[in-house]
DNA sequence: AGCGTGATGCGAAACGTTTCGACACCGATA
DNA sequence: TATCGGTGTCGAAACGTTTCGCATCACGCT
């Protein structure tokens, strides 16, 4: 491991001057920059990082805030991490995993103490999150992945749900479906103000209601058997809903098998999709379900961006909102039309194959 | 920010003392030392790891390199990277999140040249892995999530693949399965020496042996296609079989779509279970699916702590098997007796809802 | 009374960078 | 010829720790 030292004796010049050639930060001669790189070249020096970062106060480092999985599936968070590791590398930072086990708080403090890190990527922002008012006070460089309530000046992306709702919705009215149901997440990620759960319930609402269509949100299962009860209830009440869109993709394991065991069939007798899960996991149901597939790659390669341009004090703060993609699968289709769906339905009681 | 020279003038002694006091590196009075403590615990005092780094040539950060998912990265990676990073953390070290989107080994030069991590813990081990070579020779501690095919005095943590086998088999034969096939990785995972295929395709193939039970291992379906094309040729020349272990999750789709097609139902005239996927993916299927489950936490703890121990000096190298876990669905169940399965499933072969 | 001894504490050096004021040199201008 | 501006380069300080040799002091022993 070669200092900088030895890149400067080798070529001749002093340490400072080899600094300035290899970091461009300040003019020197081009035939000394050559050899001080060429000496740099040939030696495989590397800068050491620590020294770096003690004296210039920034280290390149940022640090992925992750909190113990409250909700879904884990894929999403995957793709998160993943996309803002190699957006960060690519622009010559790393990603620190820093899983919350304790106090969110207590754990922040204790991290940006450490000199470690020149920023922190926030995943999994409620609408009113403690750990953002701390950031600010503490002056510590930020960006979420989610957004507060209110965000105002703070970088931010998140999922565009209202561009979401609308598409979803437009999916399923241009099928012909006059009266839907959606089903959010369980009452605990909604108490806790995650804001998926509240976003996605205001704005499908919103849309249902800008499209002219019936709508219904009452039930929020979180898991397969609430699902299944959740659906039974549904159609008790409202046997003319002919679309379900879902949030909790447990939930709608459940709301499949209720399906089956009435007898009916997707999408025949109902259209079923999910909402922001992954393509993969919508594939892993039979038929294939339409998902609302949230864009988690690029929300974390924008989150890493945005602190990254924040740290270089480039560009003012900005919110990005990315919609959701529509995959389609086979679960959507025209609303059943003509008999009613429980006199066809006997018959097929039966078989339910797989 | 305060720093050390704030806490000695404080508490009225030297900085060497403070540290001393600090970090019980040598002895310290007992009063002294308490005056020192407060101090630093009235300013707040956090060491800078940076420049403790850069003294004690110890940053107390580990890098966790994950390959481009060559497999589909799912869940399990997830597993790996979140229980790594909180055992570390508990230990009081730090996890960098390493993509690897080029050459490995340049990457690797890189990382190790900065000087910024301690250790590496390697993912996604091939059975002759490059950079296991590299490490070694570079001197850089390291251990193994996976490992080589002689991963010899190196500290890895493995899936017992042995282990498994035999539970998956003995699950199989004690329903009363006489004849079971395996449905591998997809040929490109296995051409790359990826050893979960490789071990799993062994062990299965000796477990079966070991029970007496006939078996079929020729078919490696990689998706949803292939696998339900992998099951009709297996079933056209095997008809005997009557169960079946998948390692692909999106070819266990494949499989109950044509399993269903032909008017079959699981576990009645197969019994069909999953291998090293987890729980939740299993979940999603209907029925849900039998699986052995991975210890893919376990296994990111494990690999973890031998870091640490190896970087602390302790303990002599270690390799931990740790098997899969056995989650029964209602995926299995005894072979179909009597009547052939064809004939049955005639009837049946309308009505395949959901 | 002198002296070793162990327990404490101190000061300075070192880790590998970056940064910044100072300085040498050169050609041009007065 | 003396001065000036500018271009390159240098040396030293600083970042916040840890480490290590040495000084100090009280004490007990001879």
């Amino acid at each position: 491991m070669p200092s900088i030292r030895d890149v400067a004796s080798r070529a001749q010049v002093a340490v400072s001057t080899a600094s300035a050639a290899l970091n461009g930060t300040r003019p020197v001669a081009a035939a000394t920059r050559q050899r001080v790189r060429q000496a740099a070249e040939e030696l495989g020096y590397r800068p050491n990082l620590l020294a770096r970062g003690l004296q210039s106060k920034r280290t390149r480092i940022l640090a992925l805030l992750f909190p113990a999985p409250h909700s879904g599936f884990g894929l999403t968070e995957m793709r998160f991490a993943t996309a803002a590791a190699e957006a960060a590398s690519e622009l010559g930072y790393h990603l620190l995993l820093s899983p919350e086990t304790g106090d969110p708080i207590e754990e922040l403090r204790h991290l940006t103490g450490l000199g470690l890190v020149d920023g922190v990527l926030l995943m999994e922002v409620s609408l009113d999150d403690e750990r953002v008012e701390f950031l600010l006070e503490a002056g510590v460089p930020f960006s979420m992945i989610g957004r507060t309530r209110e965000p105002g000046p703070i970088d931010h992306a998140d999922i565009d749900f209202a561009a979401t709702a609308r598409d979803a919705v437009a999916h399923l009215a241009g099928l012909g479906h006059r009266k839907l149901a959606f089903f959010n997440l369980s009452p605990g990620t909604y108490a806790a103000q995650y804001g998926p759960a509240i976003r996605a319930g205001e704005e499908f609402a919103a849309a249902a209601r800008a499209a002219g269509l019936a709508y219904v949100d009452d039930f929020r299962p979180g898991s397969a058997e609430e699902g299944g009860q959740a659906f039974e209830r549904l159609i008790e009440a409202h046997p003319d809903v002919t679309a379900l869109a879902v949030m909790d993709d447990h939930a709608a394991v459940g709301v499949i098998a209720a399906v089956a065991r009435r007898g009916w069939r997707i999408p025949r007798d109902l259209t079923l999709m999910l909402v922001l899960s992954s393509a993969r996991v919508a594939e892993m149901f039979h038929p294939r379900l339409t998902t609302m597939e949230p864009p988690s790659a690029e929300l974390g390669r924008l989150g890493a961006r945005m602190l990254i341009d924040r740290l270089r004090g480039d560009t003012p703060p900005q919110g990005r909102l990315v919609p959701c993609r529509l995959v389609p699968g086979d679960s959507s289709g025209p609303p059943r039309e003509g008999p009613s769906r429980a006199s066809t339905a006997r018959k097929a009681t039966r078989g339910m194959g797989s």
